[in-house]
RNA sequence: CGGGCCGUAGUGUAACGGUAGCACGAGUCCUUCGGGAGGAUUUAGUCCGGGUUCAAAUCCCGGCGGCCCGACCA
């Protein structure tokens, strides 16, 4: 793409409403746009990179087995009412249509899901099922903050798993957790990820939430240092006082943002909704449910939040909304020519360049380009033109080295 | 939902109750071109409603909106 085409501009200075790196960075990079509190527009970088995320999720979610779909986000008040969720669900938005029926703007879709899946599950045969969506989810929470961490309209990959046994919920949760590890490793942000006991248990002690430790997250964890695998929510930690992995009791305390959690739901929502099957020993029993929550929106937030420095973002290459940031410095007419070849040649090879081909000073396209934070930088100018040559620059590195042309 | 702070061009910031100004951006032109370069010129603003006053961006009341702290976060 050439970047005098991009609709969007920088922005040199944050604007006041915002104080988190990420909204500040994403805002002045022109990511994101807000509209209200906690709801934002992503714009054509930024939809680029919400993309990638998704596709990386849907990839590993598909390799589970998952079964993509899409469901409705307005929910008649009849399915919420059926779990007692219409009135104890406190951020469900609800709204009227057609001046009289009552509908809700899905927050998370066991009401709908539970319901479908009677359509299709009968027997033993048909389990076990997951079905899973990447969509729109809504909740009026009460304080919006930090940018895209904690927004009112939010991108949410949900999957629910059905099964016959506790045992095959058991073995598949189990599965997920190292399937979710592959998606936070993908995105860049495994190593600041630790799996964590919370509670939330319906159906099980715990419920597990991956918690990546960021200084504008909102919860606060604890990490086990005996095995540095497990760590304990904040909420849970007085009635958990040892690490259930290892038996340590020595913890380190962290800031962190929810970036993905896990649910044991048992018959919780199976139940309500009369979602039975015939065993093998002909008997009708309730489906055993788990679900499976990972936002995109917040993991962009997320990245942005661990991986930033004073000069503007650092993507990981896996969701950068490019690969290659060409810029051609000077304006006469054989760098040009040049530059144009290059960015021909890349996106021929389709390797994604965003090629600056404005007619800025040097100064405001190094800078640009450092706030964008695409993970390499391509330059053409006088100097390298001597050399027959191209420099590259990585975002998150300092040297920059001269390559031939050809090498690309 | 409680508490605090705050609403002035696209963005950031000034203006004692008395002419709404500056910088950046954007437009046009010229000169520049390895870290937000220089010059000329143009553009654009007091959140909304009421009140006090000769006079309100400024004071008062109400609303709306934003940020932060807390509560909340299946």
């Amino acid at each position: 793409m050439r970047q005098s085409q991009l609709a969007t501009k920088t922005l040199r200075e944050a604007p006041k409403d915002e104080q988190s790196v990420n909204a500040i960075l994403l805002t002045r990079a022109g990511f994101i746009d807000k509209l209200a509190a906690g709801v934002y527009s992503y714009l054509p970088l930024g939809l680029r990179v919400l993309r990638k995320i998704e596709n990386i999720i849907r990839e590993e979610m598909l390799a589970a087995d998952g079964q993509e779909i899409l469901m409705p986000v307005m929910h008649p008040r009849e399915n919420w009412e059926q779990t007692g969720r219409w009135e104890n669900f406190e951020a469900l938005i609800k709204l009227k249509i057609a001046g009289e029926k009552d509908f809700a703007l899905g927050p998370t879709h066991e009401e709908v899901v539970a319901p479908l899946a009677k359509k299709f599950v009968f027997s033993y045969k048909d389990l076990p099922a997951y079905l899973f969506q990447i969509q729109t989810k809504f909740r009026d929470e009460p304080r919006a903050k930090s940018g895209l961490l904690r927004t009112r309209e939010f991108l949410m990959k949900d999957l629910y798993s059905f099964h016959a046994s506790a045992q095959d919920l058991d073995n598949y949760y189990q599965k997920m957790t190292t399937v979710y590890f592959k998606i936070f490793e993908r995105c860049g942000l495994r190593d600041k990820t630790y799996l964590t006991l919370a509670s939330g248990g319906t159906f099980s002690q715990f419920s597990h939430e991956f918690q990546t430790v960021c200084e504008a997250g909102e919860d606060t964890i604890f990490i086990c240092q005996n095995c540095k695998n497990l760590a304990i929510n904040s909420e849970i930690k007085n009635a958990t006082p040892a690490c259930p992995a290892c038996s340590g009791m020595e913890f380190a305390k962290a800031k962190t943002a929810e970036v993905g959690n896990i649910f044991k739901l048992g018959t919780k929502y199976s139940a309500p909704f009369d979602l039975k099957f015939k065993d093998r020993d002909g008997r009708e029993k309730n489906v055993i449910m788990g679900c499976y929550g990972v936002g995109p929106t917040r993991l962009m937030g997320t990245i942005v939040e661990i991986s930033h420095d004073d000069k503007g973002i650092i993507w990981p290459e896996s969701v950068a909304p490019f690969k290659y940031h060409l810029l051609a410095l000077g304006e006469n007419a054989e760098i040009k020519k040049a530059a144009d070849e290059l960015y021909e040649k890349l996106t021929a090879q389709r390797v994604e360049p965003l090629y600056d081909d404005r007619e800025l000073s040097a100064g405001e396209k190094f800078a640009e380009a450092d706030l964008i934070g695409i993970p390499h930088r391509l330059v053409i100018s006088e100097k390298t033109l001597k050399e027959n040559s191209v420099e590259i620059k990585k975002r998150n590195k300092k040297e920059a080295k001269l390559i031939k042309i050809s090498e690309l």
